[in-house]
DNA sequence: AAAATATTGCAACGATGTTGCAATATTTTT
DNA sequence: AAAAATATTGCAACATCGTTGCAATATTTT
């Protein structure tokens, strides 16, 4: 890890709290994307529910995190540096295994979507692909 | 509409009901992509709520809609002829706007994703977009 | 029309996420 | 370095989204 975790969080006026560090330590060192329930199994629950809730929610609405698109009824989010960036907008890519549910993040190349009215905004682009992994089909 | 709704249903070994129908008609009417609650404030209320649920899932399981994925915490579901298919893979794409909440289906073009290893399977393909919308910016 | 089968409605439950608030920790000020 | 200011945490309660079990009802098949 050669991020400076403590530096992040003061970068973005957050105090910085043994919570916040660890949550975002497990996001650097599994480096996918991960829902609240990954978060709280990686550190053994030994996290209060709610304030892992908190922490994703401000992290979003700090830029530190994404919250990613998935079809399930629970939200999955990525470091904000896992997506690549073209200035404005953010871009994942993601593939779900529907057998084993393994999240498989991919890199994007050459993507054009047309009919995208001219005064529309995109701030975050996603991509998730669902099928069978490798290992499952 | 055009569409034989009770021969689409009888096609895949479903019994003709109200409810059924309802629920397809309304995706028929709208023709984009509609939440549990859509439908149901589509219908007023008057279906009851485990029903609609258990009507969207079965629908998704005999491929006569798709669900989609989001970035909230409730599922979203379209009907599979609303997603381009090129066989094998159905695809949708969507814009949603934050401020607005509205939903705008879009047309797809020319789509590549690298790194995908060659014995995965894709059988659905979506892009989300997320941003401000022409009335928003 | 009766038998077989599938669907519905209701109540209860489970999972995911949020809010209010007092207690506690972090940061800032002196 | 202590006090004051501010932000975060933990807990209980709640809200929302979706599922399960099961008896009652509707649809389809014979």
């Amino acid at each position: 890890m050669e991020i400076n975790l403590a530096e992040l969080l003061r970068s973005h006026r957050l105090h910085i709290t043994p919570i916040r560090l660890s949550v975002l330590t497990v996001f650097y060192k599994k480096n996918t994307c991960l829902s609240h329930e990954d978060i709280q199994r990686a550190l053994q629950h030994r996290l209060d529910r709610v304030s892992v809730y908190r922490t994703l929610r401000i992290f979003v609405k700090k830029g530190i995190l994404n919250c990613i698109p998935t079809s399930g009824n629970s939200n999955m989010y990525a470091l904000h540096d896992f997506g690549s960036t073209d200035g404005q907008t953010v871009q994942h890519a993601l593939f779900i295994c529907e057998r084993c549910g393994m999240v498989y993040p991919l890199k994007v190349a050459d993507i054009r979507v047309t009919e995208l009215p001219g005064n529309f905004t995109v701030k975050q682009f996603d991509i998730v692909m669902n099928g069978k992994c490798g290992d499952c089909s």
